[in-house]
Formats: structure tokens, sequence, C-alpha cells
DNA sequence: CTCCAGGCTTACG
DNA sequence: CGTAAGCATGGA
């Protein structure tokens, strides 16, 4: 599917010129939910009260699960600088042409067929054939990521953490951003300092690989079902847009 | 030069 | 079980 959305807002209203139905926009966008039902369940103290005032409006959106899969994968051990440039390249190199300077995100057939010389232009280094072989995977039906928005949360976080380079981080962030699973708490570095000085130590680890898991189930019983909306707000706090 | 970046895998006790 | 090195690349 590739088509351009060009979106703009005044104000409350939203302005969107595309090819697309509005069926696909109103869910691409997570136009139906209902934000202030939202807010009335995560807004458990003045902080996020106050993250809520000033982010007020911000959606997360439902991703391509496959080019949320790859995106991810490439942000292990990474920074969002390298891994915009990395993403940008796969589409110049091997996507659609839309327009000049618009690129379609390339296919898990064509990538099937990419190899490691022509994949090192897009600076991936180890992670180049964890993509490759999940584009394989898929592209020879082995692996079934679109089946997957049936299953329940733990469901789909237990097969996505089969794919090789895939962990538990990975896995919230798909399940999160392209399958809408709201229960689900990515903790990457930025959302683990954030739960340091914010909340304290509401968990008990000292400084084991198990501490983003316990920092995750502590975020789902505090901020409830939604948690995965909190988790977008207060990682906006530290973009620091 | 060293250290780290929207982590994960593997090796070793 | 648990912890720690290693991983490619680019920027501070």
């Amino acid at each position: 599917m590739s088509s351009i959305i060009r979106a703009k807002q005044d104000g409350d209203e939203l302005m969107i010129v595309s090819s697309l139905d509005e069926k696909f926009i109103r869910h691409y966008f997570r136009l139906d939910d209902d934000l202030e039902k939202i807010y009335s369940k995560i807004n458990r103290d003045e902080i996020m009260d106050s993250l809520i005032s000033k982010y007020h409006g911000l959606r997360l959106i439902n991703q391509d699960p496959w080019e949320c899969l790859v995106s991810y994968i490439c942000s292990s051990n990474n920074t969002i600088r390298n891994i915009r440039n990395s993403i940008r390249k796969m589409c110049e190199c091997f996507g659609e042409k839309i327009e000049d300077g618009y690129y379609s995100f390339p296919l898990p057939e064509m990538l099937s067929r990419i190899n490691k010389r022509e994949m090192e232009q897009c600076s991936l280094g180890f992670r180049a054939p964890r993509v490759l072989e999940i584009a394989t995977g898929i592209a020879k039906h082995e692996f079934e990521l679109y089946g997957l928005k049936d299953l329940s949360y733990d469901e789909g976080r237990r097969e996505l953490m089969k794919i090789n380079g895939v962990g538990g981080k990975i896995a919230d962030c798909v399940l999160l951003f392209a399958f809408g699973k709201l229960e689900s708490f990515p903790v990457d570095t930025h959302i683990e300092q954030i739960m340091d000085r914010t909340y304290g130590e509401n968990w008990k680890v000292a400084k084991n690989s198990k501490k983003r898991e316990e920092i995750a189930r502590f975020a789902r019983t505090y901020f409830g079902k939604y948690c995965g909306y909190a988790q977008e707000y207060l990682y906006m706090e530290d973009l620091g847009l």
C-alpha cells in the first residue's frame, strides 16, 4: 500500500488530503479513541495530569506491523537519528517511488531478495541479518505476522519474541504501535530513567535484566489497561518537543 | 580516545 | 536460574 497522507491541524480541526478512504485514516490515526475516557483512567497523579494538559490530543497510531517490526529491530542499541536514517535509506533503495522524495517502505518479498552487500548502504550493522532473516521468513509464510492481530497481548508477545532480534521491548512496541494493544508498556532506556526519577522504586529489583519487566508490571497495575497511552505521554516529555 | 545509543543473544557460573 | 560481554555504526 503505497500512498501519501498529507495532514494539518488548525485548532481542533484536522485536514487530511489522501487517496485513502476515511475508514483507513480513522484507523491509522486512531481517531475513534475516546481520549477523555482514556485520560480519566491513566490520570493517577499530578505528573500525568500535567502531561495530559501539556500534550492534550496526542494519540497513538496503528502503524503497519511489518514496517513497525523492522523499524524497532533497527532500534536495538541505536540512536533515533541513526534509526531514521537507516529506515529512510531502506525506503529509497528498496521501496517504490511514489513521488519525488517519497518512497514506500519495502515489502518483505523485496527485502528477502536483498543480500548483505546491498544492505550495507543502510548502515544497519549487526541488525541487517536480523532484518533479512525475518523478511525471508515472512515472504516464505514461515511466520504469519499479520495473523498476530487476532491474538491476545500475551500470546502475541510470545510469538513475536520467537523472532531472532526481538525481545520483550521490541515485541511491546509492535503490540502497541501496530496491533493496538493498549495494555502494552514498552520500557526502553528513556522510559526506565523517567520511571526511576518520577515513580522512585515502586518495584524491587537491584539491577538485573528483569528490571524493565518489573517497571512494566508496575505501570500496568498503576495506570491500568490503557497504560500504553501513559507511556506515550511520558516519552513525549522526554523527547522535549 | 572513550562512551553511549528507543536491546538482544550468547556464553559462562 | 543469574550476570556480562559482544555486537556495527555514528556522534558527542
